[in-house]
DNA sequence: AAATTGAGTGAACGTGCGTACACTCAAATA
DNA sequence: TATTTGAGTGTACGCACGTTCACTCAATTT
């Protein structure tokens, strides 16, 4: 412990390791899904060796379990941000279909691997989201329940509906992720597609009876 | 061409192995996924040699798209003979709900192939599987305009639920395909859902503004 | 009865894989 | 300054893969 030249080099050059790595996996993801690709395929396009890997995760197993946790931090920063707005109080439903379309195309990555490998990833990847998406539909149930037309409804109703919205937004993005790219009729379509669908459960609500 | 003791055994040994092997990699699917299974896996599990899988398909892409093919009639047959109950017409919701436990109970394996390989399988799987499941919604949508709350929609309204259908029917599928083997009370509780989720937006269509 | 066909065989090939092991050499520590 | 640490290297292994090729031998055709 005394004078050095560089501040903290060692633990940062081992953490943008671990991002490259991370990145390649992501990427190679989005053509093959994480099931199909390979640990030295992972290695090349992170620019490391094969072994070299072993030094950050223990397995492609545990890769992709960080690959989840990364994923779903990115979607509940963005559910945080959108619940500050005050606009998603008034207006929810064109708000989530906003937010919803530039969130996933900003995160297209993510948001396209829980969409993929939720049903296609490895045994213990899809687990996770499985057990990620739960605690999110819990989460926003939360939300809902605070609403003008869902105050007084019983809590099985609340989650039952909360399932339908992320299950929806689940699908949406999905939508999205396949999108081309220069095409931004498709997007507003999409849009209005999740807007329309929402509205109509709303509408719902109104006239629900349990 | 004279007289010879076997009837017809060569086309259909043929076809035999041909089965064989559709049936092996439908199984293999279910624990690995399509995209991850080898083409000597399938031979093996069909009791052939590797080279003779050639005899059959050209690729193990080939065998994929039997796959959609085989899943997809299975449930168009389920879906026209649901549609000749009377029943359906009177009360399509609880009638939809246990037609889709049922069925998909009865046809596990086709319908999970179609829900993961949907998004988890090779390239021409998935475009393959995206376009039946297109003409699925636009023949959907055919049955549901003549639904009495629906006559005089707009065409493009009309799709739009038909698509919130399929998509809720794939959602659903996939529960009940990852639901454990002896439990009917998580499989009554699937159906329950799946007729809350249909009921409720079958509420919002009377309330409907386009 | 003789000739043809074609489903299934079995050996062999080149390739990419996961992982082991012994290594280097700069940053971190003492 | 001398020592330790640990991220990244390079070789080497055994294995499963897709595909090739020349083959057998029973059902089918002539």
């Amino acid at each position: 412990m005394s004078d050095a030249v560089p501040v903290e080099t060692r633990q940062a050059q081992k953490e943008r390791t671990r991002e490259a790595i991370l990145a390649a996996a992501l990427e190679l993801s989005q053509t093959q899904g994480f099931a199909q690709i390979s640990l030295r395929q992972v290695a090349r396009q992170a620019g490391i060796v094969p072994t070299a890997f072993y030094r950050h995760f223990e397995s492609m197993d545990q890769l992709g379990l960080a690959l989840v946790e990364q994923s779903f931090s990115t979607l509940r920063r963005m559910i945080r941000d959108a619940q500050r707005d005050p606009e998603v109080f008034d207006n929810i439903i064109d708000a989530a279909a906003d937010v919803l379309v530039e969130a996933v195309k900003e995160s297209k990555a993510h948001f396209g691997f829980v969409a993929r490998e939720r049903v296609g990833g490895p045994d213990v990847v899809r687990t996770a989201i499985r057990h990620e998406l739960d605690l999110f539909v819990s989460e926003l149930a939360v939300v809902l329940a605070r609403l003008p037309n869902i105050e007084n409804w019983s809590s099985d109703d609340v989650q039952m509906v909360s399932r339908l919205f992320v299950r929806n937004m689940v699908s949406n993005a999905e939508e999205v992720v396949e999108m081309p790219d220069g095409r931004p009729d498709l997007e507003e379509k999409i849009k209005e597609g999740a807007r329309r669908q929402m509205r109509l459960i709303v509408v719902g609500f109104r006239d629900w009876r349990s």
